[in-house]
DNA sequence: TATTGTTATACTCTATAACTATA
DNA sequence: TATAGTTATAGAGTATAACAATA
């Protein structure tokens, strides 16, 4: 129990509620929540389910092409794709006109675990238990769109 | 040069860019970049700048309360502050109605650095940088607010 | 020579739990 | 017993550079 009687000290964070920076990060963290609690019982981390879902969209696609779009680095994704090959999820493929490169596609297994946590990854119901509106969630995701260049959907 | 003619294969990223979580991400990723173009130069990292600020804004707040509000565990908080501290920026002091708290408060040459700083810390031309207009900024900051729910100023 | 992907190293951030000192 | 902060350890993500195979 507590002695003293301050009541739970607040914090003003002033004009840091101003800063792009620091509002994306905290609504990360907060959305990065909720996937967490639907996905981690697979094993499942953001980053992994969203190069799946990637592949599944562009089967056949380099990986360093995959990597350049998702932002994430070559040696990263090395041994991300590497986890993906073991858990089953992913196969590469060296194509015989250069023999550099790597291919991805998913296995059987991988489609099917995609297909079936598509809503979960989706967030579907994320906004609700965020506060904010169906209309409001549009509108910010096109927003990110605008500024991140990836909005093509308009 | 290139010999195969595929002209830099493009990604679809699908139903990717409804996702909330991926979106954030990517914003993130993009408008740190701006930030480290500015404060790299320092040796001083978004998250510990952060925590100058609020101690600012906050002087004499207990660690552990700015590190809650923050979503800063507090193992990492402490190597943070111990950082802080080393660069001279930080002081801390241990009240004595609870000697197991810590109180933080800028020095002299910590108060100087976050003034010297603020404008660049608060994006102001990240935004236009960025494709997006002043009023898009105002929008999405004030989204950004509603779904975090530190955006108290309405 | 340039490119694709891998390996190796190091550092930051995160997660967890055990620990201390106070309350 | 509970709380504030620290320490220790391990893992993930990132940055960097060196490397092998191929172009």
């Amino acid at each position: 129990m507590k002695d003293t009687a301050e009541p739970e000290e607040s914090v003003d964070l002033g004009a840091l509620t101003g800063s792009l920076g620091f509002m994306l990060r905290m609504a990360q963290l907060q959305v990065f929540d909720l996937f967490f609690q639907r996905l981690a019982a697979h094993d499942m981390k953001p980053g992994e389910f969203t190069v799946l879902w990637v592949i599944a969209e562009n089967p056949g696609l380099r990986q360093g092409t995959i990597a350049r779009e998702l932002r994430i680095k070559p040696a990263h994704m090395t041994k991300l794709i590497r986890r993906m090959v073991a858990a089953g999820f992913v196969a590469r493929t060296v194509p015989e006109n250069d023999r550099r490169s790597v291919r991805l596609s998913l296995t059987a297994p991988g489609a099917a675990f995609v297909e079936k946590n598509r809503g979960a990854f989706l967030d579907l119901h994320a906004a609700e238990r965020a506060r904010l509106s169906d209309g409001e969630t549009a509108q910010l995701l096109a927003l990110l769109g605008k500024l991140t260049g990836l909005g093509s959907k308009t």
